[in-house]
DNA sequence: AGAATAAAAGTACTTAATTACTTTTAATAG
DNA sequence: CTATTAAAAGTAATTAAGTACTTTTATTCT
């Protein structure tokens, strides 16, 4: 469903959002050594997701990447939105070209109801949420 | 979700499925030409199902790829699994690499539902299935 | 049997996705 | 104001997915 990149990508953000302060900076050596992905990936990632406002961040000493309150409420479309591409929900399940809801493939409607589901998922849940169970830490989940 | 190998593949088998007679054969060129993908693609999959007994080919003049009519009955699954692999619908949405049902991660049981949906969706539609709309001919769907 | 046909199979090429490396720029500390 | 730190940005290398080509093998028809 998600690319690789997309998935790395929504580690790191659960990785930032894991912190207390809203304006914690971490490196990206300790985002990528702790999601266990590749300091170059990671940072790529975080370049494009700071670029969209989705995360934050500083140059130099003390520099770092970080998530404000306000952005911890984004849904976790943004992120798939901005590493994946808009259309991922969007599609024939099947890949038929001319399927659509006026002139459906025998399938189409059922698949639509579990796309719409993670569709749905995607849209209202929060980063906020992905952090939820932090006080039995996140090792168990990203690490 | 799907590959486009594996919709590639789909398309063909709907378009020899769509064939009346159970042991009509179709060659490549033609079959490629209908789904408007590359012949040497078309090949390469259909040998691969051929071999995995979903369908079945003859070579030599008059010969060409055919499904039976037992083997129509298989789910479409068969053939998601022969191409893209058997788990494609058994990991974590957000990729987290210890999440499981045990452990679950604040989206899992919601995503799980949507993925089940279309999970079943494959498991239960037969080859047959996808080629109902068959009076008014396929090519809006896959010409 | 020999020629012709069409899939099988193996190999090579192309493109896209991912990962790695290098240089530049901004910020801080001494 | 210089040295250091860390992200930004651009480039290069690797890997995997998809596409193209070539040779072989089985079958049928003459």
């Amino acid at each position: 469903m998600l690319s690789n990149t997309c998935k790395t990508a929504i580690k790191a953000v659960i990785y930032l959002a894991s912190k207390d302060e809203s304006d914690e900076k971490s490196g990206v050596k300790e985002i990528a050594r702790y999601i266990n992905a590749s300091e170059h990936t990671v940072s790529k990632i975080l370049q494009t997701l700071a670029r969209q406002k989705i995360i934050n961040s500083i140059k130099g000493p003390t520099g770092g990447f970080y998530i404000t309150t306000k952005q911890r409420k984004q849904p976790i479309i943004t992120i798939v939105d901005t590493i994946d591409g808009k259309d991922l929900f969007d599609e024939c399940g099947l890949g038929l070209s001319k399927c659509s809801s006026s002139h459906p493939c025998p399938i189409h409607d059922e698949y639509k109801k579990g796309r719409e589901v993670i569709q749905k998922l995607f849209r209202t849940k929060t980063i906020n949420v992905l952090c939820e169970p932090v006080e039995s830490g996140l090792a168990y989940l990203i690490g």
